[in-house]
DNA sequence: CTCAAATGTCTCTATAATAGAACCGTATTT
DNA sequence: AAATACGGTTCTATTATAGAGACATTTGAG
């Protein structure tokens, strides 16, 4: 019970990415193998609306100033910087690590604040960012706590391989989950990106249903030792718990109640 | 020779802002006087792709994470934070006032880039807010500098009154914009909030059109007198300066070239 | 506790909007 | 100078949408 249109539009804005930020009609109509006619409809549609604009001179175009104003609104709805945001920045300078909160929506995790590690090398990474709940230790955590008919319909919906340490198996993928139900937090390696490790434990809302996770992440070659990583879920869980806190106090106006 | 139905929907979406957040089916059909089917697939197809997201529990709607993706890419697009911003901040501490960066799109003026002052009485206005561009020193003076057509589309485009003190008579404008233009910046006083004065200087692209301003404003009881304002106008102009140097070195993605 | 009003969702069909091919004038490339 | 590629437009068969109405639930008032 889908507006097609609307829907096939908002399909062509996703190829307005930070790989390709520009399009052409004719190009993008290639890319998507669609009438240039229908795109170039679609184009401008958004254009008039301010979503997109073209640029004058080559024609092309890009996400517009639209797009600012609705993404502040979603920022100020979530509120995080206020009292998030600095436990974050507290962990990040303890751990000497980046430190990201993960959103769930739908079957992605999306990054929605980050605090970044205070050394040259370190894991980074955009707002909105949107990566599967398969992949990498902040979004494999949500998973795990997800009733077990969400983890079939994220699976059925297709694990893509980012690196060859992705989980991809379904069977392998419900047996890590567990384990990391478990245990309470989830550790991996290179599953995003094979340089980096991650350290993630999740976030509940009050019906304690998972909504979020906070996750520590670095270059592998300063992954924690088997000694060591105890020590760092201990100071995740502290600054978890005290997220945690905020999230029981304040019930959210996104996604849950 | 735009989409209908699209163009509808992103119609729909404007009533998503920060004073009505969420909006039940029904309740958003009856305030935009249309059917509510028409609204529920609108709706339904929208959350689909995650633009909107359904809490559970009221089945209200608000606007999604994914606008969370499109505006930081906006933002990183715009490429204000590591040269921009600093000028800005310096400017704010010297002046001890709110510094803002307002971008031209169309028939409005969009902040793109606040410094706010450190004073606790201070003009605070989020990233994002859209304003007509005949109301304010921001906007005003971005308008002095468009070609007489532009201008002339903007005043039939209706001009709104926020406060007694906005300008609505073309005639009156068209005045007002032709000393802007001799003088080189606008300072103005309770034409966007009655309480508000601003100061705007214009920045313009490599084709010496004009982009955006950037603005000085505070509340209205700390307003420069008339022996200091050329003073604030001399700083101004000069953080304005630098900003424009570093346009002219990058030429900006956005809308211009 | 009961009834009425309001809600999100779904079904149906006349109607209106869209898809997609073909075309146009311009710009760029060869 | 010819040829290709581009954004934009026109046309009509086809298809998706508009809008009324129905439905099951929920909410709220009496």
């Amino acid at each position: 019970m889908t507006l097609k249109t609307l829907d096939n539009s908002l399909e062509v804005l996703k190829y307005f990415n930070k790989e390709n930020p520009t399009w052409g009609v004719r190009e993008l109509a290639k890319e998507m193998d669609i009438s240039h006619s229908i795109i170039y409809r679609i184009l401008a549609t958004f254009e008039k609306q301010g979503f997109l604009i073209q640029n004058p001179e080559t024609k092309k175009y890009e996400l517009g100033l639209r797009f600012l104003e609705y993404g502040q609104m979603v920022k100020d709805k979530l509120n995080l910087s206020d009292f998030v945001l600095p436990i974050m920045i507290n962990l990040a300078d303890t751990i000497k690590e980046s430190v990201f909160l993960t959103w769930l929506d739908g079957t992605d995790g999306v990054t929605v604040e980050i605090a970044e590690s205070s050394q040259t090398i370190k894991f980074s990474v955009s707002i909105g960012t949107r990566t599967p709940l398969h992949i990498g230790a902040s979004c494999k955590v949500i998973m795990a706590y997800l009733p077990e008919e969400r983890k079939k319909e994220i699976m059925e919906h297709g694990m893509k391989r980012l690196t060859p340490e992705t989980i991809t198996d379904p069977d392998e993928m419900l047996a890590d989950l567990e384990k990391i139900q478990q245990q309470g937090w989830c550790f991996s390696t290179g599953e995003y990106s094979h340089s980096v490790f991650g350290l993630g434990v999740p976030l509940f809302n009050s019906k304690k249903e998972v909504i979020a996770s906070l996750t520590i992440a670095g270059p592998i070659y300063r992954k924690p030792t088997e000694e060591k990583l105890p020590d760092m879920v201990n100071v995740l869980q502290y600054g978890a718990m005290n997220i945690q806190r905020y999230f029981d106090q304040y019930s959210f106006k996104l996604y849950h109640e």
